[in-house]
DNA sequence: GCTTAAATTTAGACAAGACTAAAAAAATAT
DNA sequence: ATATTTTTTTAGTCTTGTCTAAATTTAAGC
């Protein structure tokens, strides 16, 4: 069994792993934890042990499928109890995440099965993010981000890549939410910004928010 | 702030602690935490210079005002957690404890207030003890131990003194939970054993078991 | 009141998970 | 192809919370 601090690791590298499956690299790992190489070098030795990684000394590591388990679980784990907090404890999408951060950790498998039931097995967390089932399937949804949409495209946000408080909040603040429909006008070509209806009215995006917000096009 | 085990050693010291306020033993305080007397000592240290203990070597301790308010909301949240399994996840009473010590650390004002309005504000946990409420006062019962009533009392069970697994499934099997109503008809001089009516049948309790009933008389 | 027993504390060690500083390997540049 | 920079690893240290073994203090027995 995981330790707390070794979930966490899981946790990054899944974070880290890319579809192309290239190797993830101890600098990226440290960096995403908030901790020096060193330590990280050191947390990925103990995963190895634990069958949890592949890892050649210099080269990096991927997560073993005993490995990519282990986190699909703190995931759902994650997942769920941030729909808990929002849709039972009255939590707003940018207070979830530190909490839920605490509460993955917690050990019972029959805790996790029985709040999953008891939030009537939800398939997206507050932000959109997919929820893996029991099984540690993850249900697949098609998301794109608003920077790569056209003008003239009309779409609906479906989630955030940056889920940060303030990202959020901001979000909050233009009223732009799960399932909020946002029609791009017209692209900047200078700084890349563009020119959004949200609830029928005219907004200016930045680049930077476009491309934290997920979308699906109409 | 205090850490998880400094927690855990908190609420071993309140429970150590009786109405007297006689000072508590470091080897009492290890028994409880499963731990060596030289643990406990280093932890008492900790303690007392956190100013959550009042220390002399040799003679014990005792819990500060600021100490006993810390165990006291680490209980409050362990008996929050436990009325939400029961009444909202389908935990049983003897499945509770295990998973609520590990809810119990979760650090969050919000979370716990929160929990509490979810759950109605609740005075009891499924082994009806009080829970304290968001200022820390714990609601007073008045509860006897089975073994002290005499014969011909009618009490109704309010609580247990031992919430071990074991123990609560005993009551299980025998129809007992809190609210059932037991007739105390006899005591056995001999094994101090007694002879009581529970949902229309009699039936024999031990001292052992006499003695871990908490009951109110009618 | 002295002696033994029990309880408590100290000293030193260890594992986990972090750190710094330095060494080694890999990648990049010229 | 060699020099420089970046990345990664190693070595050694620190803190938390545990341990064992030894020392010290308090309690109990007679």
């Amino acid at each position: 069994m995981a330790t707390h601090s070794e979930e966490n690791y899981l946790k990054a590298i899944f974070h880290l792993t890319t579809k192309d499956n290239t190797l993830v690299s101890t600098n990226s790992i440290a960096k995403k934890m908030k901790t020096k190489a060193s330590s990280a070098t050191d947390m990925i030795k103990k995963l190895f042990d634990k069958g949890h990684v592949d890892y050649q000394k210099y080269k990096g590591v991927n997560l073993t499928d005993k490995g990519r388990l282990a986190a699909i679980s703190v995931i759902r784990k994650h997942r769920l109890w941030e729909v808990f907090l929002v849709k039972k404890l009255n939590f707003s999408w940018d207070e979830v995440h530190e909490v839920a951060e605490q509460l993955e950790h917690i050990k019972s498998e029959k805790l996790i099965n029985e709040l999953d039931t008891f939030l009537d097995f939800p398939t997206e967390d507050p932000h959109g993010d997919p929820i893996p089932n029991s099984e540690g399937e993850m249900p697949n949804t098609k998301r794109v981000l608003l920077s790569m949409v056209n003008p003239g495209d009309n779409c609906i946000c479906v989630g955030v890549k940056d889920s940060s408080a303030s990202f959020l909040q901001y979000l909050d603040r233009y009223k732009i939410t799960l399932g909020t429909q946002i029609c791009v006008i017209s692209k900047e070509p200078f700084d890349e910004s563009m020119l959004v209806m949200i609830n029928s009215s005219r907004n200016s995006i930045s680049k930077e928010v476009a491309n934290n917000i997920l979308i699906k096009i109409k």
